[in-house]
DNA sequence: GATTTAATTGAAAACGTTTTCAGATTGCCG
DNA sequence: CGGCAATCTGAAAACGTTTTCAATTAAATC
């Protein structure tokens, strides 16, 4: 009672060729003469044959579907590499499995395992903390792994980024010219690199340049929630902060909102800089400065060194750079 | 110079015992000594024999994978589905094939077939507007499909939504005893069921129980985004409407900005309720009122719905409708 | 200890493709 | 029209599992 799954055998017989000569057709080899495509095209047609890709997976050993590897797709920053990454892997025909880690180090080396023995051709990794553990689990395997809006400093993945260090040094810079003497640095976790290492690093470039003393009661390490960042406020005023550079959209909305809801007057009083550029920044009251980043071609650049790692085909850059940009919206003066 | 990928032979081999047997202590089948079960794991142990999926899904027929269509995971309220389903997808041992429709007919039409070439085992949809040849796919196979936070008036598929009328209806009903006489609804494509035919109803119901005359001056079709909120200002300024029923939460925040930018007062001069609470309800100012939909769940059932399904487990109710809410903050007096 | 029954195991056939290699056909040239 | 190269085609062996069915071994019964 069965639907019957008809195969290629099944055209073979039909079409009174040999499956090679079906698979030949079918996969577009240029070995066929033309009456014999045409005949195997109209059983094909005829019998509504749809090659399986399980099968082929596994006689070819490629399965044109990729792993993604995400914290939370539930955040803007994520959801819009990972819209970048799927309409590229579209475009090289290949599917992405997506998986949520929720940057827990075994979640992540769970998934990436379950992924591996679904014979992905190749992963795309975004979070932050790579443990110890997570980057052997890397070395051991042979799937091509690129990071997507993620740094590890001490591996040697491929990666897509944009110049965390400099984009901050930039704008905290500028905040620093216009007046403000103490600035807050609104992190997330700063055992994360992109945090820890770049960013910081951004902002203490911009003060030592500035002649301004590194006082760590302006740098506040959170978990990049929009809930933290309205809870934020008496503690920014405590350490008689005028401006933050934050790294979360998320965040800085919420302590935008949790400096509104005291009064406190953004920007005029109080000058907030984020960095991820989601749409939220033009959503929320007054719209937020931003570092931009070309979120979606980061995925999509990513997904594109991917396939070119798949290919083996040669690639200029391991790990590319995107240009940044600074938004100038309402946040700032 | 290939890593050696090694298969279950190898393990049979080493640990002399047979394939059959490798495979059943790696299925966990309790046909199996004891003692041979420790000598197979341990073997497994030393070779770090990993089985490949692939080949599995060949042999059994399963892949553990199940395709997830969604019009844009960019869009906060399909993404809080989509982390939904991949967590009870987790839980129940499935990963899922991720793909971005744009909500466009055919591009649906070309991943439902290569999600079904795919092998996958189940697949869940969202997109409200279902044209007559994709529900002639849908039909074609018997691979179980449920629709989640969408809705096929034509169909019969399974699906799990709220009962959209209902909460349209009393939050409409809220605004009119509230004194206002002409109450906009704002919504996405009319031609989507879920606007069309289900919540458009429950607004002229609302109309209806109190007297007031349908003014089709006073719908508003859009296409859902922030950037088309923006510029309705004027528009619904010169129909005289007073309030909003918004059917997006995205595009709610931008009738919201609109006004504010226009100086009109929110709420009021202008109140505004929104469908989908999504966290940018919270995150906007004023906050947004809105019908409070378990989004996460929405997509949690939708996905342990098709677990059932794939397993033809019975299912007391094909057309879940979970409960909805109503949560007033700032955008309603 | 001989049977009978239950618990374990293994051999081999699927599963539906791709791919290699050799054989068959065709086309072209003098 | 013979011969050689180029073009097409098919047989059969992978690919790495699961699963069926029969055979073997161990346990239980009297």
């Amino acid at each position: 009672m069965d639907k019957q799954t008809i195969t290629i055998y099944d055209v073979a017989r039909e079409a009174s060729v040999s499956m090679a000569t079906v698979s030949r057709v079918v996969n577009g080899n240029a070995n066929v003469k033309p009456a014999t495509r045409k005949k195997v095209l109209d059983v094909i047609e005829k019998l509504d044959y749809r090659p399986n890709a399980v099968a082929r997976g596994l006689a070819s050993k490629k399965t044109t579907t990729v792993g993604v590897i995400v914290p939370d797709v539930t955040n803007m920053y994520f959801a819009s590499l990972a819209r970048g990454i799927d309409d590229v892997a579209t475009m090289y025909k290949y599917n992405i499995i997506l998986t949520n880690s929720d940057s827990n180090s075994e979640k992540e080396i769970k998934v990436l395992n379950t992924l591996l023995s679904k014979q992905v051709d190749g992963i795309v990794f975004m979070g932050n903390e790579i443990t110890e553990k997570l980057r052997e689990e890397f070395k051991r395997t042979k799937t091509p792994i690129v990071l997507a809006g993620s740094v590890d400093d001490a591996g040697d993945n491929p990666s897509v980024n944009i110049d965390y260090v400099a984009a901050v040094q930039e704008e905290v810079k500028n905040l620093i010219d216009r007046g403000n003497k103490r600035v807050a640095f609104v992190c997330g976790p700063l055992d994360q690199a992109i945090n820890g290492k770049y960013r910081l690093k951004g902002y203490k470039q911009a003060l030592k340049s500035a002649g301004i003393a590194y006082d760590d009661k302006l740098v506040f390490e959170t978990d990049d929630t929009y809930k933290t960042g309205t809870l934020l406020q008496p503690a920014l005023m405590a350490v008689n902060a005028t401006a933050a550079m934050v790294t979360d959209d998320e965040l800085a909305a919420g302590i935008m909102n949790g400096m509104s809801d005291a009064d406190v007057k953004v920007p005029e009083q109080f000058e907030i800089i984020t960095s991820n550029d989601t749409k939220l920044t033009e959503m929320v009251r007054p719209k937020m400065s931003s570092i931009t980043q070309p979120l979606y071609d980061i995925g999509a650049v990513s997904m594109r060194l991917l396939t070119k790692l798949m290919n083996n085909e040669p690639v200029d850059e391991k790990n590319v750079l995107l240009p940044y940009g600074l938004m100038k919206r309402e946040s700032t003066k």
